[in-house]
RNA sequence: GGGCGGUUAGCUCAGUUGGUAGAGCGUUGCACUGACGUUGCAAAGGCCACAGGUUCGAAUCCUGUACCGCCCACCA
């Protein structure tokens, strides 16, 4: 009897020799891998943000892609499975800033240069953790291509991306009402806006005595900044005052000049059926304006603060603006009614102010300009077509090339593309790729830009202080990790990748962007099938936050249970797309099953310490032998079937049942006769070979699942020419 | 306002192309110490949310209802 069995088994003190033996194998990485592998199998991990540390849903994002990147591996395919970590722009400097207050510094008291100082030292260190702790997970990544969005490589890559795009006419520079935020100082995309519910108040009003039409509006401060009125073409009550002018000397201390202007997007029904028109405070009033040649009047500055709104109002905060408004109309005897409403109120993401619509001048990806695209490998469309972005990453899923599972987050995709916009993509931050673009005589007649990878000759250049979005530089992850803009090896061998593997909430900010930006960089998609899983809950079904006080922590679940366990409890009867209500005790009972897999293995090993397992003639075995590895065979071409697809849930119960209640319960038990010598010499090495041959082949199957145990126990498993069980053979491909 | 998902044993969830339901945990009883008590054997427990429909037959397909959850949206 091999020693180390006569102990339970001890995850932590096997786990890190293991995954040590692994990386020095060299075997992450697809160059050395054994044999002759000429199919591929690539996937990019998703990477986590630079702003803490890990939590349970990226151990389960780990868990299933390491089980399927192990699976591959087997199969016998070059399998790459290649790491990195977000720069995660707003989040980070965010974070940093966080910090920083504690001390009672701002950023502007460093300057750009000494702050980034600062952040870029965050960034590394919370990448460092980010490392060790991935590892922890079992994770097999080649750590020798690790990338980070904002090295220089990808420096690179964004900026290539950046001028092509400008130069094609997809990038262009505007003034448009765009949402910022107050709080964060900058501005942020539609998808980072967040909706809330709140109770807010309707206000019916008119603005002055002699003015014939009311309109309403929960924002009475906005109403300095109107310029006119838009009520329905159709709508009988007002025909007579359409293409009027109205001035208001005196609105709360400043003066208006309104024009009646109709249009259909109003709703007779709504209100008054008249609509109050604030052009540079929203968005759909911008356009109102546009239409019919009205200017853009700001009075609400980037602190959130009146400005231009007259003696009264100037200066003062929106909330007390709104106030003092309000009182103004009660008492000129204006305000005609006051109702209790619900409303959806925009917030950004991350600081969680309210949103402020402002016209500013920002950069944009239009997604609706049409452009040749020079090559194209996406079906239905031809190199040399013309196309827009829109219908490009239309085309990539409806295609059938793209394949998200589970397929409902097509619809889902589908509806986001036909409600998208353009892409606002510059920030006022300086944590980030500094967009590549200088100007001379800025903001003046004279006014020259120039784009390009380098800073241009000569003097008088100054760069755009702006930084791009966090996801411009995410969307292109997939080939700027393997080294584009440059023609590499890894661009021709690993592109589009096989799978990607990530959460439901980030479809549309990383998954379409990704197609986007490949689609029209190099005519290619992405990655061939998308596998959302689910978000992880706490057991009452509440998202882990650091408020709540609810987060687990996976290292703490693997200290206990080891990763092994924390892996099963992760992956198994999860079907994807399917939150998960994250249970202690679950893990607890995939850490018996990782004893009883111990067990099974002393038992055996000590059943046929007399036994050459090399050596045995197979035409020996009885068919009461065959059968059962037959029926095993069976299961693992079914359950080949299913990990070939994905579906990981299936094939982890299905293993677990095997395992446990077939052999251990079953076959196991039945050959113990023999195996004490009550029967023949013969029947007994009949069953000590079964018994070896079921379980080598159960290591192999489970060891996608629970690698450590599994190469912990192969270790030991009485065989010449054996590999390390990473890249050993999958028994039946 | 539009769209999507869920509703299956006490709890957490599976259920491929329609053939009267499965797993883990929990519960109850029994067994047992020559792999494992982080054990074994066995049992109880479900008109598969509700109402219709299609079908020889539906948890599985169709329609509607209810409750829970999510996403999207420029109703001021």
């Amino acid at each position: 009897m091999i020693n180390k069995y006569l102990q339970p088994y001890d995850p932590k003190e096997a786990e890190e020799k293991i995954y040590d033996t692994w990386e020095k194998s060299g075997f992450f990485n697809p160059n050395n891998l054994p044999g002759e592998r000429k199919e591929t199998f690539s996937m990019v991990l998703p990477p986590p943000n630079v702003t803490g540390k890990l939590h349970l849903g990226h151990a389960d994002m780990l868990a299933i892609e390491d089980t399927v990147v192990r699976f591959q591996r087997m199969l016998g395919k070059k399998t790459l499975w290649l790491p990195g970590t977000d720069h995660a722009a707003i989040a980070t400097q965010t974070k940093v800033e966080k910090i920083l207050a504690k001390e009672k510094i701002r950023r502007h008291d460093l300057g750009r240069e000494k702050f980034l100082e600062k952040v870029n030292e965050f960034a590394m260190d919370s990448q460092k953790t980010i490392i060790s702790q991935t590892k922890r997970m079992g994770s097999s990544l080649d750590w020798s291509r690790l990338a980070f969005t904002l090295d220089d490589q990808r420096n690179l890559a964004v900026k290539t991306a950046f001028k092509k795009m400008y130069e094609d006419g997809l990038i262009y520079r505007g003034k448009k009402v765009i949402n910022w935020d107050p709080k964060g100082q900058t501005v942020i995309s539609d998808d980072e806006v967040v909706y809330e519910d709140r109770k807010a108040v309707f206000y019916t009003f008119k603005y002055s005595k002699d003015f014939p039409i009311a309109i309403s509006t929960t924002r009475p401060e906005t109403k300095v900044g109107d310029v006119a009125v838009a009520v329905n073409p159709s709508d009988e009550r007002y025909k007579e005052f359409v293409g009027k002018t109205f001035e208001i000397e005196n609105f709360c201390g400043t003066s208006l000049s309104i024009k009646i202007i109709t249009d259909r997007e109003v709703d007779p029904e709504f209100g008054t059926g008249a609509l109050g028109v604030t052009p540079a405070h929203s968005k759909i009033d911008e356009k109102m304006a546009q239409d019919n040649n009205l200017p853009l009047k700001k009075v609400i500055n980037e602190y959130a603060k009146m400005e231009n709104a007259g003696d009264i109002l100037e200066g003062k905060k929106i909330s007390e603006a709104r106030e003092i408004i309000v009182d103004w109309l009660k008492k000129e005897g204006l305000m005609i009614k006051e109702e209790y409403v619900n409303q959806s109120v925009s917030t950004a993401e991350r600081s969680g102010a309210i949103i402020e619509p402002l016209p500013k001048l920002q950069w944009f990806i239009d997604v609706n300009k049409k452009f040749k695209l020079p090559s194209s490998k996406i079906d239905g469309i031809k190199s040399g077509d013309e196309i827009d972005l829109k219908h490009l990453m239309k085309y990539a899923v409806e295609s059938g090339e793209v394949n998200i599972l589970p397929d409902r987050f097509n619809k889902i995709y589908y509806h986001w593309i036909e409600n998208l916009h353009d892409w606002c993509i510059s920030r006022q931050i300086w944590y980030g790729h500094q967009i590549p673009v200088w100007y001379k005589n800025k903001d003046t007649e004279k006014e020259e830009i120039f784009v390009g990878i380098e800073e241009p000759k000569g003097d008088d250049w100054e760069q755009d202080p702006d930084t791009l979005d966090t996801w411009f530089s995410a969307g292109l992850w997939t080939f700027s990790t393997l080294g584009w803009p440059n023609e590499t090896n890894d661009l021709k061998l690993y592109h589009p990748t096989d799978l990607l593997e990530t959460a439901h909430d980030i479809l549309f900010f990383w998954v379409a962007r990704m197609i986007l930006m490949t689609t029209y960089l190099i005519g290619e998609i992405p990655f061939k099938t998308v596998y959302i899983h689910g978000l992880v809950r706490d057991e009452q079904n509440r998202k882990f936050s650091k408020s709540l006080g609810n987060a687990t922590d996976p290292l703490e679940m693997i200290e206990k249970y080891g990763t092994d366990a924390l892996r099963m409890a992760l992956l198994v009867a999860v079907a994807p797309g399917q939150d998960i209500k994250f249970n202690e005790d679950k893990v607890k009972a995939y850490k018996k099953f990782a004893n009883k897999i111990w067990n099974i293995a002393r038992f055996i090993y000590s059943s046929v310490e007399d036994f050459d397992y090399d050596n045995f003639d197979i035409n020996k075995l009885t068919d009461f032998e065959k059968n059962i590895l037959k029926s095993f065979d069976d299961l693992i071409i079914e359950i080949t079937g299913e990990m070939k697809e994905y579906k990981l849930y299936l094939t982890s119960e299905k293993l677990y049942h095997f395992v446990w209640h077939e052999l251990a319960d079953k076959i196991l038990e039945e050959s113990k006769e023999a195996l004490f010598d009550k029967t023949t010499p013969e029947d007994k090495a009949n069953k000590q070979f079964m018994l070896l041959n079921l379980f080598e082949k159960v290591l192999k199957t489970l060891h996608p699942f629970m690698p450590f145990i599994t190469e912990e126990v192969w270790a030991d498993f009485p065989k010449k020419n054996k590999k390390l069980l990473l890249v050993e053979e999958w028994p039946i491909k």
